[in-house]
DNA sequence: GGATGGTTACTCGGATAGGAGGTGTCCGAGTTCTAAGGG
DNA sequence: CCCTTAGAACTCGGACACCTCCTATCCGAGTAACCATCC
């Protein structure tokens, strides 16, 4: 089992832009810099988690990144699945039917044990993603990280983020 | 996440091994001819398997395999971990430190929030296929499966089970 | 001075090559069974 | 009739191609900002 590199890249970006005030945004150039990543790449990310609905694109001069909702109702879940699609890891190929002693396909009405045994592990591991949030990540960052890593993030934030288009940066929180 | 058909392909062929007597074996041939599988590519993982501990085998004519121990003491874990290995699917690439603003090492004596937080769930999905056993899959099948798909199993069995070699088949159970 | 239109530069979006890992297959090493030959 | 020994067949074990998916990159479409021009 493996999870490709744009699930951790997600999550990182997803954490940073929560910190943007109401309408900000943050260039998928910004982003890849702070991280030290290909911008190419991560741009293939980040579409990625625009079509599912969990940052919103703000094209053209001064545009970029920001949630689609506030961080408390994004959780590691949804980006995961953005990321990595939202099919079962384990699929069940049905083999107890491809053997030379097959019964019509109305003899199993059940599914798999086995397949069952499987999906269960799976949805502990999703209710366990489904329960954190990327503000509890957030929150985590602030309470642990080194103060100068904080206040380096917050330095960044200073310097790379865009104001909301069309009117002034407004405090709606 | 995607898991390799060699972890269905796996507990599937435990858990038929387990339905045999002590010291009988099942050659590849006869697990892939059961499922209807490649023999070439069964024996892969059958390799593996044995590998790690898991089954045993039995070279020359009138080999095959047998479980290393009883279907109890089998999780799917472990089945699982020998097929896709042990590793963590989450692998964490640092790339908070990889910014143009990174701190020496020693800034960051704790693990990463998000790294901690996806090793979590991975955590909550072996202990549901830890708590699982062979044994429980075999169970399971022979209290819901149709009746004549138990009785074409048995059958299967008497007739491609290899005896002990040596000795005849004694029961120590 | 203000409005307006065109230009420009910057952004994201999709389509396109390269490489790693899973998938599938083959042939060789090792071991046991068989059978023939000798005592 | 029993033991020895050589052969053969069957088993598993490791090494070799193929294919799918992740990785990485580029260029084009679209949009807002900017600036010169006109009123």
């Amino acid at each position: 089992m493996r999870l490709g590199r744009g699930v951790e890249w997600g999550i990182h970006c997803a954490a940073l832009l929560a910190e943007l005030g109401p309408g900000e945004t943050l260039s998928a150039a910004a982003l890849a810099l702070k991280f030290g990543l290909s911008p190419s790449y991560l741009l293939k990310h980040l579409k990625t988690l625009t079509r599912d609905g969990i940052l919103v694109s703000v094209p053209g001069p001064a545009g970029g990144y920001r949630l689609a909702r506030s961080a408390a109702r994004i959780s590691l879940l949804d980006i995961v699945q953005a990321i990595e699609g939202s099919g079962p890891a384990f699929r069940c190929c049905e083999i107890r039917q491809h053997g030379p002693e097959r019964l019509p396909p109305a003899a199993y009405p059940r599914p798999c044990a086995i397949n069952a045994a499987m999906l269960r592990a799976e949805r502990a591991w999703r209710s366990a993603l489904a329960a954190e949030s990327v503000a509890d990540i957030v929150a985590r960052f602030h309470a642990e990280a080194d103060p100068r890593s904080v206040a380096a993030s917050r330095e960044f934030l200073a310097r790379y983020r865009r104001p909301q288009r069309g009117r002034p940066e407004r405090a709606t929180v």
